[in-house]
DNA sequence: TTGACATGAAACCTTTTGGTTTCCTATTAA
DNA sequence: TTAATAGGAAACCAAAAGGTTTCATGTCAA
């Protein structure tokens, strides 16, 4: 829950799945929790989990917390992957200079 | 050892170094862990979860075991990217044509 | 053929991870 | 104002992960 490991936060299943339903829209913790077969406070673990690598951002509204995708903390990952994608095909060297090009 | 799931196998920071050290050229098991803090067994471990993640192959020759990256088994994790990369910048949409376009 | 070398394998240990239940607090609606 | 709701926090647990040492085995070279 300390060390901001993107590597890390991505390796869990669950919270993979968290990402793909958050990139339809933002939803509160129990909105997130009814759709798994575990705890509110397992799943509210891999959402610190995932606030902490800036997967998403958490909104607290009132006594709500809204959680939202932020797809730009998988930048470190696909900068990663360009590396290794010389090795596929030169067609992939775009992805490179995409990854480049919209840097922040 | 048994699941071969290339999220967690990149996962560990060590093993995502002997990644990018296979990447410059075949290494033998003990050259590999020369290069490491932390015992034979140890960095053997790491070896065998990466061969069952396909990010690695091993081809025994005698007594040595020579270490050869397998960059097409992070093509999941690209095409996993993609799907998030398109809320990046419409630039990065590249990246899935060309994981398409590359597909074996 | 014998000794050194390269590696695999087993047993073991500690820390981390992913889950649980239970409880507390803040907020909102009736 | 009081009851229900949303979610954070703590204590706890089992299993997995990452490491160690020690030993066994197959191969190569002197």
């Amino acid at each position: 829950m300390t060390d901001p490991d993107v590597f890390r936060a991505i390796a869990d299943p669950t919270r993979r799945q968290i990402m793909a339903l958050l990139a339809g829209g933002d939803l509160r913790v129990s909105d997130i929790a009814s759709r798994f077969d575990m705890s509110r406070p397992a799943v509210s673990k891999h959402l610190a989990l995932l606030e902490s690598a800036q997967l998403i951002r958490v909104e607290r509204q009132g006594r709500e917390a809204i959680n939202c995708l932020n797809p730009d903390g998988l930048k470190p990952v696909a900068e990663w992957l360009t590396f290794f994608s010389q090795f596929w095909d030169d067609k992939l060297l775009k992805l490179k200079q995409a990854v480049e090009g919209s840097d922040d």
